[in-house]
DNA sequence: ATTTTTTAAATGATCATTTAAAAAATTAAT
DNA sequence: ATTAATTTTTTAAATGATCATTTAAAAAAT
């Protein structure tokens, strides 16, 4: 039953660091010392836990995705229609624990790394899939074939747009207005 | 009337290449000898024109956006009704001559620089502006007001959803039919 | 002749990553 | 518990490469 701990925390730590550090000076200006400084550690002491700076994204991406996997599952507890578990979706999306502007930011730098990197890519693909997946199984049972996909893009690409909006800072970030507002343009949609 | 036209012809081309380039490995992989070397030129020359790499992105962001205007006048002549109006925004951004899948991965780059670029930032908080006002405009005579916000914010973030799903290689790009796509987004929002 | 354009080479700085050794923590033995 | 051995973690310093940008001179154009 030893677990070695300190590798957990240590990871833990520098995920943080980095999003923190790349929401003010964006992915590819920071430098892994920067990153560090944070936390009062070295550069060499990343590249010990990570092995490299794109590792490093890709680690930070994967934490971010199973927090908003976490959100889903939690939000989908409560859910037991439809309407209420594609709710349940966007509910994740915009709750108070992930919707923040660092992980809008790091989202964003994201998206202009992903489709120069191998192993970015194949996290981006997955994770695509996934969502577009919950959403067609979800507007089955809520609209009518010739309107769906429609609207299935119609919402992610909203979420989409919000992450960048708030990643260009011209948006206040707002957990619970974000709701209310995701809401009524699921409202609008599914009239 | 003597026109400098070399220098033109030099900032379209090197502009060109920049698209290109960035399209190919991203631009900050992307070195300014290798947009050069495209042309045959060495990297002194793209900074004897545009005096940094920086300079050359927001150069060649504003001759997209240029792009984009010129497509929507374009567009906006043949309208005569609000929805029109509307539709040729749609339209100038689905247009043949700019939506393309280099033009897309800039617009991603350039999300993920601006925010930390005082000069992209102007450019950026500029032009959503105008493009915000044209859509509350042409709005106003197409929807109650209680539902404007909504429908605005899913139209721009549909756009802007679009960029990013292009940019990550996850659509295949057609003009023709992503207007198709949007014109119907559109009619399901208003209707 | 003069001005504009282009380049080769130098500059100067920055960084991710590696290395080798030190420090800390853990384990095992007395 | 204390000591000694072992493993894990951390770091300072070196490495090695990469680049944007500048410079000074050459080439082309006017």
């Amino acid at each position: 039953m030893k677990r070695t701990r300190i590798r957990d925390i240590r990871n833990q730590e520098f995920i943080s660091a980095t999003l923190s550090a790349t929401f003010e000076r964006g992915f590819h200006a920071v430098t892994m010392a920067d990153i560090a400084r944070k936390l009062g550690a070295t550069a060499a002491s990343i590249n010990y836990y990570f092995g490299s700076k794109d590792r490093l994204m890709a680690e930070t991406m994967t934490h971010l995705l199973g927090l908003l996997r976490q959100e889903h599952v939690m939000a989908l507890s409560q859910a037991h229609t439809p309407k209420e578990r594609l709710r349940a979706i966007v509910e994740a999306n915009f709750s108070d624990a992930f919707f923040t502007p660092e992980h809008c930011a790091f989202w964003v730098q994201f998206w202009s790394a992903a489709p120069y990197s191998q192993s970015l890519t194949r996290l981006q693909t997955i994770n695509r899939a996934r969502v577009r997946s919950h959403f067609r199984h979800e507007l089955k049972h809520l609209t009518p074939v010739h309107t769906r996909e429609t609207i299935r893009r119609l919402i992610q690409s909203y979420m989409d747009g919000v992450w960048v909006s708030v990643a260009q800072g011209e948006r206040k970030v707002n957990a619970p207005h974000a709701r209310q507002e995701a809401f009524a343009m699921i409202d609008l949609v599914l009239r």
